[in-house]
DNA sequence: GTTCTACTGTTTTTT
DNA sequence: ACAGTAGAAC
């Protein structure tokens, strides 16, 4: 539809000699205080720029600065300036920040946003180019397997092996990488099986992973929709194919800024490459030490190979950091130092000493979430000298969001606030789906993925048969689901409850989408009336279980965010693309999240729970990507690293629950690799471990010898057994089974655990026993860590 | 059509 | 351990 306004962009090149005189005058406040890096990287306005901006080395100000200074010099106008992120968060910083500098609200700078949000507005202006309206629909993932599933089903493929978001995944790999669904194409790709019996044609009993994905796609045309892949794929499609459209924001976006360069993909490098491949005014920042997305498509390389790609670009360093003490920062560079192919930083800091990296082991996973729930409630009060934190200054960091679990399940028995950031957001709710998938039903009938949604909901006595009935009949007429289900009953060919319920259900569409077209009705009202008639907000009123009136707070919630916005049409766009929300209520909390939900912001307490081999770094990642996993995962200590301020006290357990299963685990390799200066061992007062425990070499030896040994479960087991010797703490690294203490235990032997009690031996797997225990169920328990039940002495 | 049971897969997650 | 779900039983 609508091309781009060109005579814009040519009348601003035109005056921008022009203007730029006329601003160089202008004074520039937005440059004091910035080092001679940060300087040059806001100064180079030209040609590709690669910032390399370490971690807390005030990466964000320079950007918002260089954004400044191409505005304030009069090298472009806002509108001329493409600057994209990865999150609404971080675009919604960049432009208060900008805002900020340029002392006014910046007001025209609509290409600053994220790869999405900016590939929305672009792919809406070139719809047809790519076979849609543009008035297309972006699909969330529940939609997109919905469809995935339909596609399956028709294929007849072998659900059971081959699931729905097995499938996703692959469909979401090729469009990270770029690659079509032509370019794949039938037949290409993974061979899956059908079920049983499928009838047999041409292509005879298998598919493929590319039949799939070329008629999903297919699909997705037909109902003028569109995934978050496809919104990149399309405009890279289209711009390959286009050089008209191409050239036209080529002249358009002058300048380009790319935030967590590392971060990008094949394709959202492919539209960069795209986009800067006129002028190559192109400024990259990021930081390769924390790439941590690999596993969702970010390709390291891209950032690696900047220089290749854009040859005479510009590298500039930001090395000095204002976020961490020295100790921290040392620690943090002597971990990454383990990584190959970096393209390397020296992080170096004015700020005074402070503490040491502390590192503390304990007995077990609770052990651990008691520990840190007192020091943390010790740091409010202030200890060591230093002054008190409020709990908003503290942090936890886990690997993986079940080991939040502990923590939360500690904190609320001794009342300890705290947040947890994460897990499903507002809009992913249930509930909020469902109100959703009304409104899109009243703003257009014709939605046949909300149609699905609800036609059930709340229950109308409109099952799986009935269902189907409607599809075919929709499929028949070729119309949309709601047409199906009216033809339907005209047809007679539902009856009872269920005919009368749909009945009431699409008349209850036909009015409220008329209501939604009418300007005169207020939309906040509207959606309120939606939710009354449909009978929704009725059900959650009916349902007894502890969540319903959370959900009826929801829903509330909801339908006030809708005054913020014009008319539901408006509020449906936003929210399929910024599906955020943070309602934060008062008072300090301690802050629990995952590493990865970490990068970026930082703490003065932080701790970081939890390593040890297999959990961190991550047996799967290892598993799965190898040396490369291995890296990444190291590349997400080195983020957690330096997310701390003023303290960072690492720790792990000996033993954790894992999977329903205790486990003995061993410290995380990262610990030793982590410089012996700059780490303090903390030792509980008066306590110290079995006596002579024989000398091992690195910190993790002193952290467990002073701790896990020192600790009361340890203790008590010591206490109990005086002659077996288990208190030898074994070789680290290596993993030595300790044969003599296998040795001792046969299959179908009596033994004791601290923490289980006694049990029977019913096997033995290398230095591990399999355990029923008589109260506690069956362990799989390092030998070491039993008695032989005739031993206990009592 | 709804409810219960048995089975499965469990890192990280944005848009 | 545990949550989410597919399929059977009601």
């Amino acid at each position: 539809m609508c091309p781009i306004d060109d005579s814009d962009a040519f009348e601003a090149a035109a005056q921008s000699s022009l203007s730029m005189r006329a601003m160089a005058a202008r004074p520039a406040p937005y440059l004091d205080g910035l080092n001679p890096a940060q300087r040059q990287a806001v100064e180079t306005l030209d040609g590709p720029v690669l910032m390399l901006a370490g971690a807390g080395t005030g990466k964000t100000r320079a950007l918002t600065a260089r954004i400044a200074h191409l505005l304030n010099t009069g090298a472009a106008r806002p509108n001329e300036i493409l600057a994209v992120t990865f999150t609404n968060k971080a675009a919604r910083e960049m432009k208060d920040r900008v805002g900020r500098l340029m002392g006014h609200a910046v007001e025209g700078m609509p290409w600053l946003g994220t790869f999405h949000a900016i590939c929305v507005k672009l792919l809406r202006r070139h719809a047809e180019l790519a076979g849609l309206k543009s008035n297309f629909t972006i699909l969330d993932r529940d939609d997109q397997l919905r469809l995935i599933k339909q596609v399956l089903t028709a294929e007849q493929i072998d659900q059971k092996k081959w699931t729905d978001r097995w499938f996703a995944g692959k469909i979401e790999v090729y469009k990270n990488e770029a690659r079509t669904a032509e370019s794949v194409g039938l037949g290409g790709g993974q061979t899956v099986d059908r079920v049983p019996g499928a009838a047999r044609d041409g292509t005879g009993y298998q598919r493929t992973v590319g039949d799939v994905y070329v008629q999903y796609q297919d699909r997705l045309l037909t109902l003028n929709a569109v995934d978050f892949g496809d919104l990149l794929l399309h405009m890279v499609t289209i711009f390959q194919t286009h050089d008209d459209v191409l050239d036209q924001y080529r002249r358009w976006f002058r300048y380009i800024l790319v935030d967590e360069y590392q971060d990008t993909n094949v394709a959202q490098y492919l539209w960069l490459r795209l986009l800067a491949g006129g002028h190559k005014n192109i400024c990259c920042v990021g930081d390769d030490d924390q790439s941590i997305y690999g596993w969702r498509g970010a390709e390291v390389g891209n950032i690696l190979r900047f220089e290749k790609d854009f040859p005479g670009a510009q590298v500039i360093r930001l090395e000095q950091n204002y976020r961490s003490t020295p100790h921290i920062l040392a620690a943090a560079s002597g971990l990454i130092a383990a990584n190959k192919g970096r393209l390397g930083k020296t992080l170096w800091t004015e700020a005074d000493e402070g503490e040491k990296v502390r590192l503390i082991g304990h007995w077990d996973g609770e052990e651990e979430a008691r520990w840190i729930g007192e020091e943390a409630e010790a740091m409010t009060r202030g200890t060591r000298g230093l002054d008190p934190l409020s709990l908003d200054d503290m942090a936890i960091l886990v690997r993986a969001s079940h080991q939040m679990r502990a923590f939360e399940d500690r904190f609320l028995t001794i009342g300890l606030p705290y947040r947890v950031i994460g897990g499903p957001r507002f809009y992913e709710r249930m509930e909020i789906r469902d109100a959703m998938a009304y409104f899109r039903l009243a703003v257009s009938p014709a939605d046949d993925l909300a149609f699905e949604r609800i036609v059930n909901t709340p229950k109308r006595g409109l099952g799986d048969k009935a269902q189907q009935s409607i599809q075919q009949m929709a499929r028949a007429n070729g119309v949309s689901l709601v047409e199906g289900a009216r033809l339907l009953l005209e047809s007679g060919g539902l009856g009872g409850k269920g005919a009368k319920e749909l009945a009431s259900l699409l008349q209850g569409i036909g009015r409220w989408h008329g209501a939604a077209l009418d300007v005169r009705v207020n939309h906040v009202e509207l959606a309120e009336t939606i939710l009354d008639e449909s009978g929704y907000t009725a059900h959650w009123q009916n349902d007894k279980t502890p969540e319903g009136p959370g959900r009826l707070e929801n829903l509330k919630e909801l339908v006030k965010a809708l005054e913020e916005f014009e008319n539901l049409q408006g509020f449906l766009e936003h929210v399929a693309l910024i599906m955020d929300n943070e309602t934060e209520s008062e008072g300090a909390k301690i802050t629990i999240m995952t590493l990865h939900a970490a990068k970026g912001l930082e703490f003065p307490a932080v701790f970081l729970p939890g390593w040890e081999d297999g959990l961190f770094p991550s047996q799967r990642s290892m598993d799965e990507s190898g040396l490369k996993g291995l890296e990444e995962e190291r590349r997400l200590a080195y983020v957690g690293l330096t997310r701390a301020e003023e303290l960072c006290t690492i720790s792990f357990a000996a033993n954790r629950r894992v999977y329903g299963q205790w486990q003995s685990q061993m410290p995380s390799r990262f610990i030793d690799e982590l410089p012996e200066d700059h780490v303090e061992v903390l030792t509980p007062p008066g306590l110290y471990g079995g006596g002579a425990a024989p000398v091992r070499s690195g910190i993790e030896e002193a952290a467990s010898r002073a701790d896990v040994y020192a600790s009361p479960g340890w203790k008590r087991l010591q206490s109990r057994s005086t002659q077996r010797p288990m208190a030898q703490p074994r070789e680290s690294r290596s993993i030595v089974i300790d044969a003599e203490a296998v040795a001792a235990y046969q299959t179908g032997a009596r033994v004791f655990h601290t923490k289980f009690g006694y049990g029977t031996v019913t096997g033995i797997e290398g230095d591990k026993l399999d355990i029923a225990f008589d109260k506690a169920g069956d362990k799989k328990v390092v030998a070491r860590f039993v008695m032989a039940a005739d031993d206990v002495p009592f």
